[in-house]
DNA sequence: CAGTATCCCTGGAGATACTG
DNA sequence: CAGTATCTCCAGGGATACTG
């Protein structure tokens, strides 16, 4: 049964709510770099992820409008996931995001090397 | 014992990691828009959050380099808050957060009404 | 291929009491 | 005032096996 969210205090935290947790943040990031992707490509780009957490991520991923899923009537089966409208109006933050951070990995000397995304 | 952040994958989730969690996003937000806060203060506008979560989730802050902690050796104890220059290039895209969070509140029917933060 | 279905465990978070 | 210190709980997440 889905735990419904708590309620989000202000915009802040509905916003924290939509693209935090574990995974959201790379599976709109790798979605956004790739157009479209197949389950079993997402599965292999967020490297580790069972199938439970990436089912359970996309289906609240989808619910938030954040996602379309579109199911081939194929056998075998496929089915594709892209960004919805909403979804992409946050890229561009996302990217600031990751660019921020980067610069943060390169000023720590223990790091010293970007990650690839 | 302070658990290690598992490893991040990526700059996404770097960034993710950094602003994620249950307050951290709205902490960053309050001290912005006072610039400097008690933590009594901060305790108040958070409201019902415990002193642990509250205490546990300024020092993670702190180790971050996101908030300045400036103790005042006075009786009673006066301890002030702020954003660290780090932080402060975070507020523009939290902020565009914010307005992509009340956009969606407004679309949504059941909703209806920005939630001030 | 794209998932379900279970079992299990940990750590994030709450409640409460106490202190320099 | 600004925290510590404990105890407790539960849901987020992992591992594994199975299926249309």
């Amino acid at each position: 049964m889905r735990k419904e969210k708590d309620e989000p205090y202000c915009a802040v935290d509905f916003a924290f709510q939509r693209i935090g947790g574990k995974y959201r943040g790379r599976i709109l990031w790798y979605l956004h770099l790739h157009q479209v992707l197949r389950y079993g490509e997402l599965k292999r780009l967020l490297k580790g992820i069972t199938t439970k957490m990436l089912t359970q991520t996309l289906r609240e991923l989808e619910q938030d409008e954040m996602v379309n899923r579109k199911v081939y009537l194929e056998v075998p089966p496929k089915v594709e996931y892209s960004l919805t409208a909403n979804a992409k109006e946050l890229i561009p933050l996302i990217n600031e995001l990751r660019e921020w951070a980067d610069r943060r990995i390169m000023e720590n000397p223990r790091a010293g090397t970007k990650m690839p995304c």
